[in-house]
DNA sequence: TATGAATGAGGATTCATTCAT
DNA sequence: TATGAATGAATCCTCATTCAT
């Protein structure tokens, strides 16, 4: 009798898992906040989605702002890092040195939910100055940088004809900010689909091309 | 007639006639909705911002939902209209005709508030799945396929070397989604700035090289 | 047929008094905050009892706060000017002002709702330092300071013996706190009750002997 | 070595005995309620300036009103009895009984945390019919019933003039409870102050001329 | 048509209370 | 006993929508 209330498992209304919640919460609150947009997501939801109630949330959150701060720093920190260990370690050629930036952002951002995070930037920028500001110190602006300084250094090697580097390192990003944000809205409703990485490999091909010195077919111009 | 009543009249030379509302209305709902997101604009602002009172909004537009899609429909109609204009009737060299569609895209939409509905779309897609086939059907695939048009003739024609046209079509109009997105989200907070024409310009000139047929026609050249 | 049109009344859903309704509102909120206290208040019972809607609370006050001190403020207003105007005409002896003072507190704030506020003050001035402070100013200094006034007009024509006049000037006003705080919270369940004009009474009787000249002047009288 | 645990332990002399946590606790809780009222005071403050945990309030005290009434309870108990007993021991007069009474209060109350329940009472009453009545019972009339007691005694005696005992009793209290909530509430917003020993000095003289017989005067009326 | 006062459903947030540890 | 993480009912407040004027 009493082997049979062992088994009926009393079930316990919940567990404590103090050390896991903060990072299940977050990632439900990414998930909705792409999925929805941060005014339109309910935090019952992301309670609802994280496993906990909705009180819960504000033990790791001061609030629903807080929470969004949490989501897109936390998703970018870690990318962030790993992209400038790659660029800063890296020895090769100016244009091996893209395309592993641009294939490791596929990796590492643009196939994981984190992709969601620029479209969850622009369309809260203007609502979130602070979030504003730490995305463009923190990725705009040291992403840019590397970008320029691949790109200057493959001029000097005479790998690159010359640019205005500036501008050209925008360019280098346009497709994956397309990317992240058309697999994160439209996609969902187009049935051609689009396939990031072919797309990824025909920017780079065109980049490689329209990079390139003008020196090889500078003796038949 | 007519004229004694310019000349009683000290009123303004041509009153705001009704039938202007509803496009003053959507004009402020653009501005605001761009600015700050659909769930985060109030009807009341857009009301003050119209110079209409809250109630007047209501005889336009049955709902928030329904100035939305008014907004996008409005602000993309006369656009698109132009546009397939342009490229149906040109005659010309096919990279003219990507750089007059570049181009044009800036004077008409880049460099106006409608710039700011592809944030809107990106932002509100999920929720606004109507919306989203609109813009698909509407914007999207036809833009695309003009561009794919454009590449495909660029190929027959010898102008450029045979690539995956569809997929370049994507990039083809990846800096004007950047440029778009930007201005409206981070630029305000960046100091630096970025110079959209430039990088059009940047970017064409890319395109021209990326596009360029094999090097062994660099000879021929 | 007309008549009968008249009674089938369509019940309009909601009047439209906007003149009336501020004071409609701080009169309900008057009473429940005095009842239940401010915390313990629901907003929505304010609305039920001054026959609005939740929302239209939110018309008139920008928030809960601001109600209550909206309330405050506007009971206490008209009094403070009436006893005011009481004290600076009245020529007469210092002890009929006293009287006069006392039941006139009595007749326009004792018996009356604004009874109420004494009790708020106390139970919320460490919340709202705000309120403590214009309650102080507006109410309590000159309060004092008026019946100091009056305390040594007396003492200089000879009809009180000399005391110290800002202390005294306390004990004149306790038994109104007394009075005011008791109707409001004990009161409903003491059988015996106590009448408070008797207290009153009893009070300015007490103030007539206890300030009366040195017994030397006894036989004067 | 554990000899030496022994007299190592430089832990305090007299550990907080486990007895003594409700104590520690109703003081937290009065302080808490008093300073912020009953429902703005959060347990978690009152478990934290106890140092003990929120969850231990509750091996103590069944639930928040619970702990509430202890606390009222509990700070009147001794002063009380006390205070009863101090009176039914005098032997003097009725004077100097009163005398001793108001002094009394301001030892044992007034000057102490406990002075903070007058206020707790007269805004919880309402929401605390229980508490209403036993501070009714227990403390108002038995401390009436002394009043009148003593001042009857000084009537027999011919100590003082005749009159009507009940009123009077309350004008007796009356400066207490007009100090006793003017320190826990407006005191700390007024920087001119007030004795609260002046004015029951004051206030005995007031009482000791207002009470006297009409007698030595009553030659010279 | 045009207005804006009034409505009330919806969602963020708080905190007394419970309970696994 | 003691703890504090977890819960969820309760309440403030917002704002799309309605409707008397």
């Amino acid at each position: 009798m009493m082997a049979s209330q062992s088994t009926a498992k009393p079930e316990p209304r919940w567990v404590r898992r103090k050390d896991a919640r903060p990072e299940e919460i977050t990632a439900a609150a990414l998930t909705l906040f792409v999925q929805r947009g941060y005014a339109n997501t309910r935090l019952e939801d992301v309670a609802r989605l994280s496993g906990v109630s909705k009180g819960t949330l504000y033990l790791y959150f001061a609030n629903k702002e807080d929470l969004f701060k949490a989501v897109v720093r936390e998703g970018l920190v870690s990318p962030i890092a790993e992209v400038r260990g790659l660029i800063d370690q890296y020895e090769g050629s100016a244009f091996d040195l893209l395309r592993m930036v641009l294939h490791g952002w596929w990796q590492r951002i643009g196939s994981t939910p984190v992709s969601g995070i620029p479209k969850l930037i622009l369309a809260e920028a203007r609502n979130f100055p602070e979030i504003a500001k730490f995305y463009l110190d923190e990725v705009v602006r040291p992403g840019l940088e590397a970008i320029v300084g691949i790109i200057e250094r493959g001029i000097r090697a005479g790998e690159f004809r010359s640019v205005d580097s500036r501008h050209v390192a925008h360019l280098v990003f346009a497709p994956t900010l397309l990317i992240a944000c058309w697999c994160n809205s439209l996609a969902p409703f187009d049935p051609q689909g689009m396939e990031p990485l072919r797309v990824i490999d025909e920017h780079l091909e065109m980049l490689r091309r329209g990079l390139a010195p003008e020196s090889t077919s500078s003796q038949d111009r």
